[in-house]
Formats: structure tokens, sequence, C-alpha cells
DNA sequence: AATTAAAAGTTATGTTATAACATAACTTTG
DNA sequence: CAAAGTTATGTTATAACATAACTTTTAATT
């Protein structure tokens, strides 16, 4: 796990960050989990730890909500979210790599360097585009799943 | 539009790359989009031009088809589909990177300097993670919509 | 023409996401 | 503290995106 709820309950009290039930119950769950989770495994989960169940509806209101408040992420390549791993850091956020695992959805977020992140920048303004917000996102295999896959075709 | 179903054809043939009525069909709505479409859109257009109707299940094959030649590509941030922009070129594919109008989903495809591809392909090893498809895709606003939303603001 | 494999058709269903409206809970202010 | 305002949540319905499973058609090969 990235940090703990109590780390990330005193960031949001300093940012203002409004963290009800349900939105500590739906972050927790993520800080909690390796991998990247989706809006329905997000529901089953929450209903199997909480008392009250929880609708997709609301679910996807909280994700939202954390979202704004830069406390997770949506991965658009496999449509899953996963915790910052940079709550409660120093620095303030930056142009963040997501290494998802085709295999078994682990996700790795790495920082790039400035250098790169400035040349993507100057081709979206050589095309005349405008950058609305920079997060990359590659396909690839994590470790264990990439010897699985080597051992599949040699068969 | 980037290139004509004729040149298209051709690169099929010498590539054996079967080209079905429907793969045509489809193909061909894709390169005369300036924007990217979704499998829905795509229906629509082809019913509105076809003769016969085409289902869902006809479109996500032929996409997936497409894609497997690398005929098109799927934008996962907005689950729409492009032609490829160097279809027919002699030089191999290379990671692109994808600006994405967030206005009007125009789509520019962008190749992007070998330096940069190396710097991301080396935190990924880095990781303990390898490849599998690269591909980068930003949310932008084009020279258009980014104008238009700067006089939404000072309103 | 018979065989067969690939493609397309068809129907049903699964998955992801949002709209629209009602209610609850908390906050301000008179 | 009551009334009004605001934010969060509950509830129901539905839109949008995608695939499974099975059947029929097409086209290529014998």
């Amino acid at each position: 796990m990235k940090f703990d709820m109590y780390q990330v309950e005193r960031y949001c009290e300093k940012n203002g960050v409004r963290l009800t039930e349900r939105r500590k119950q739906v972050l927790s769950e993520l800080l909690q989990s390796e991998k990247a989770l989706s809006a329905y495994e997000l529901i089953d989960d929450c209903n199997k730890t909480g008392e009250k169940n929880i609708s997709a509806m609301s679910i996807y209101r909280v994700l939202d909500y954390l979202e704004s408040q830069r406390l997770i992420h949506k991965l658009n390549l496999t449509n899953k979210y996963v915790a910052c791993s940079h709550i409660a850091c120093e620095h303030g956020h930056v142009t963040s790599q997501f290494l998802i695992c085709g295999g078994c959805s682990k996700v790795e977020e790495v920082n790039v360097a400035a250098s790169t992140i400035s040349a993507l920048e100057a081709s979206v303004r050589a095309a005349g585009f405008s950058l609305v917000s920079p997060h990359l996102e590659v396909k690839c295999l994590c470790g264990p799943c990439g010897r699985e896959e080597l051992n599949k075709e040699s068969v």
C-alpha cells in the first residue's frame, strides 16, 4: 500500500478535501489494492466490507470527486481506477506514466523526465493543439506475466 | 483524407489483408472522417450509405480485424476509432502520439521522436515491465476549440 | 457439386457510465 | 432554533460500449 488512510486523512484536512464516509470507503479500497479496480469491482468490494450497499451511481460520483481532488487516476486503457501514488507527497503532481499490466492489471506509476514531457508538449503545440491533461498510459506486461507469456509461446 | 480506398486496396492485396465488403465499408467511413468515430457512430454511418444494415457485433468484429492488421487504431481515451495515418507508407509503423481534441473529437496522429520513445521504454524496463504496444494518447484542445474555451472563461 | 473454413448475421447479454429526480445531512444566517 | 441554502447520497432508469454463443452465408478448394 502506498499510504495509509491516516496519512491521507491528514492530507485532506490540510487541503480542504472533504472526505465523507463513502469517499473514505472507496479510497481505502483503492489504497489497499495492488491492482487497478473497475467501478463494479469497487462496488463489490465496498458491499463486502461495508454495512450498507453502495450503488453504481454513488461509486461514479465518488470516483469523480476523488479524481477532481487528484487523489485517484482513471486509467482509460482498461477503464479502471487506481489511487494516486503521490498522495501526501510534498512535491506537487507531475506527469506520470502508467505501466499497466495486460495480464494481471497491476499498475506502476512512474514519473516522466521533464525533458520527455517537454518533447511531447512541443509536438502538441507544433500541431496547433493545447494540452489539457498530460498523463501517459502504456500497455505492458509485468515481470511474472511476461514470463508466463514466454512459456505459453514456447509450448 | 489520408489515403483513398484505391491505395488502401493495393496495399492490402500486397500484404495479404483480406478486405471484404464489410471491412471495406467500415474502413472507408473511417478514412473519410476527420474525427474519430465510435462503434455506434460507425453503425449509423454504414447504415446510411450501405444497402444492408450492419449490427454492433459485425462492427466490432471488423474493427478487431482492421486493428489486428494495423489499419486502424482504437483510442482508449474516448472509445473511438481512427484510420491509421500511415497506411500504405513504405516505412513500418512507429510509435504514434495521438492528440485528441476534447471539444470536437478531431484527432492528429504525430510521430514521436526516437529519443522520447527510448526514454519511455527505459522507464518500463526499469520497473521490470515489458512493453506490449506503445501508443500514446493525450487529451488536448485543437486550435478552434481552444479559442472557444478562452471566450467562455472570459465572459 | 461436395467439403470446409472464414466471415457475417442474429439474438441475447454483459459491462461501463450518466441522466434525472428525490431525499438526507450538514451550514449558514436571521 | 427555524428557514433557506448547499452538498452529498439514494434510487430508478437508460444510454453507450462491448462480447458470447450460436446460425447462416459466402468463397475458396477439392
